[in-house]
RNA sequence: GGCCAAUUGGUCAAGCGGUCAAGACGACGCCCUCUCACGGCGUAAACCCGGGUUCGAUUCCCGGAUUGGUCACCA
């Protein structure tokens, strides 16, 4: 059979990296087998419903490359795929009217008041477990309350004793008491259904064979079982996902500022990073290879694999990683994506594609980019104890000797390429018996005015022009003067 | 609190009865070097705690502890 998987997000913001992975492995799962992976748009819930929503799902699994076979846009004639517009055809109050007939549903009139009553407190989270009031009104107060046009839920009706057992591929066998069991809301009163309910009833009706979701539906994983058994409908392989915490070992949220998929790369991240980084957590590949490009991934991704204990999300590893994507990539292509960065802080004529070059290999993300470069731009306050350098045997003094020596030759100098420059100092270095640092630090602190820069002293000058780094070098003898 | 799950270095993780317990990030050190990075080499760093089972447990079983998830007309 083919296997089919699916996403299956709410429209209400942005891509959180959990779901992107839910995502991501539902994709996997299809892909590697040859299978179609959908999309369905969960939009029962009107009031969370967010405004442009889904389009943010849309535009995000467009950009991660997880291309779905059949979705809203890709009819594959299992449609409509959003709930909301399924929900008009009266299918899920069809599913629902069904399981009453077979007496595994009923349907409940209590109201907002008796329901909090059953509420109580424990540990400062509020609780309630439904009391099958309503199970037990006979069919004549049923019908009367129906035309009475009194609102109405209806509820799955779970049994009270014995046990469920359920599946997963990752957890394995989960037995759970069935007085656990919730007679779970299926259609509100509004006319939705929940999630749970329009999520069995759309897999099974859309043919998904492998139900790839969060862990935190673990638990309420028997109850689905019991609607598939209710229907006489085949149970779906379930993987579900160990969840991504934060640095403190708790459930991310939108607080923790990189919890979105956007956020990373409003941050400066790239998506073939984020993408390959959050793989990663939560699933190995054989072998230590760490770098994969989505296709690889494809080839590679074996859900059984799967780790089953939540993942802290690290920033520091996601940020190496996107740095090896940075150096991985194409240098014409880096310049395009970095221009923005470095326009910010270069308005001089320079040679962007020199500047872009030099950080290629030294930074992490995007905004690092600033911090490297902004010496071109104009020349920083410097104290003169930076010419200071003991592992280069430079003093002031040194320094002093050196930039004043250095001078005339670079004022007669006319190649100012970084070869160029770097051919005639060492003439001066020979000549001199210096070792390199002991001449190039003090140019590179004067042209700079930094202690660390993304390129050599001469490589700078390059890049400055003979003008602009003679004037620098002219500072820097001013202020050892003193 | 009930239920469920998880538990290997700071983090991600390999391991699936016998290993000096992989690898990666990070940290630290060395080398390379016109600074910093890149690259190369190396060091430190872990099986939550008890009981079993077994000739032998990180690995299997049972308890405990800890952490997390869940207990909505939200998904």
């Amino acid at each position: 059979m083919k296997v089919r998987t699916r996403y299956a997000p709410s429209p209400t913001g942005r891509m959180h990296v959990g779901n992107l992975r839910t995502a991501l492995y539902a994709y996997l799962i299809a892909k590697h087998e040859g299978g179609d992976f959908l999309l369905r748009i969960e939009d029962t819930d009107q009031e969370r419903y967010v405004e442009g929503a889904t389009e943010i799902i849309y535009r995000t699994l467009q950009e991660t490359g997880l291309i779905h076979d059949e979705g809203p846009d890709k009819d594959g004639g299992c449609g409509p795929y959003v709930q909301s517009e399924r929900q008009k055809s009266g299918i899920y109050l069809q599913y629902a009217k069904e399981l009453i007939e077979k007496g595994e549903a009923y349907y409940c009139f209590c109201t907002p008041e008796r329901l909090e009553s059953l509420r109580r407190e424990e540990n400062g989270e509020t609780i309630m477990s439904y009391d099958k009031h309503c199970l037990h009104l006979s069919k004549e107060e049923i019908e009367a309350n129906l035309k009475a046009g009194i609102p109405y839920v209806i509820r799955q009706n779970n049994p009270t004793e014995g046990t469920t057992t359920f599946h997963d591929e990752i957890y394995g066998d989960i037995t759970v008491d069935n007085s656990e069991l919730d007679d779970m809301v299926l259609i509100k009163s509004d006319g939705y259904p929940t999630y749970n309910f329009a999520n069995v009833v759309d897999d099974h009706l859309m043919g998904i064979t492998h139900v790839v979701r969060g862990n935190e539906y673990l638990s309420s994983a028997p109850k689905y079982n019991r609607l598939y058994q209710a229907f006489g409908w085949e149970v779906p392989v379930y993987v579900h996902c160990p969840l991504i915490t934060n640095e403190e070992h708790q459930k991310l949220s939108k607080r923790s500022g990189h919890s979105s998929y956007e956020d990373l790369i409003e941050q400066g991240f790239l998506t073939e990073a984020v993408v390959n980084y959050v793989a990663l957590l939560g699933w190995s590949p054989e072998g230590n290879r760490e770098i994969f490009s989505l296709e690889e991934m494809v080839k590679e991704f074996d859900y059984r694999r799967m780790s089953k204990s939540p993942a802290v999300f690290d920033m520091t590893k996601l940020k190496w990683m996107n740095g090896e994507y940075m150096k991985a990539m194409d240098p014409e292509k880096f310049y395009q994506m970095a221009l923005p960065y470095i326009q910010a802080v270069i308005h001089k004529d320079l040679d962007l594609h020199k500047i872009a070059a030099m950080v290629k290999t030294r930074i992490e993300i995007f905004p690092d980019i600033a911090g490297h470069i902004d010496f071109f731009e104009t020349l920083p306050e410097y104290d003169a104890s930076m010419y200071c350098h003991k592992k280069m045997k430079s003093t002031e003094e040194t320094s002093l000797q050196v930039l004043k020596d250095v001078l005339p030759i670079l004022e007669e100098q006319e190649d100012y390429s970084n070869d160029g420059l770097y051919k005639r100092l060492m003439e001066y270095v020979n000549e001199k018996g210096y070792k390199t640092g002991f001449v190039m630090w003090p140019i590179r602190t004067a042209v700079s005015g930094k202690q660390m820069t993304p390129a050599g002293a001469t490589e700078i000058m390059e890049v400055l022009g003979k003008e602009e780094s003679l004037t620098r070098i002219r500072k820097g003898i001013e202020k050892l003067s003193k």
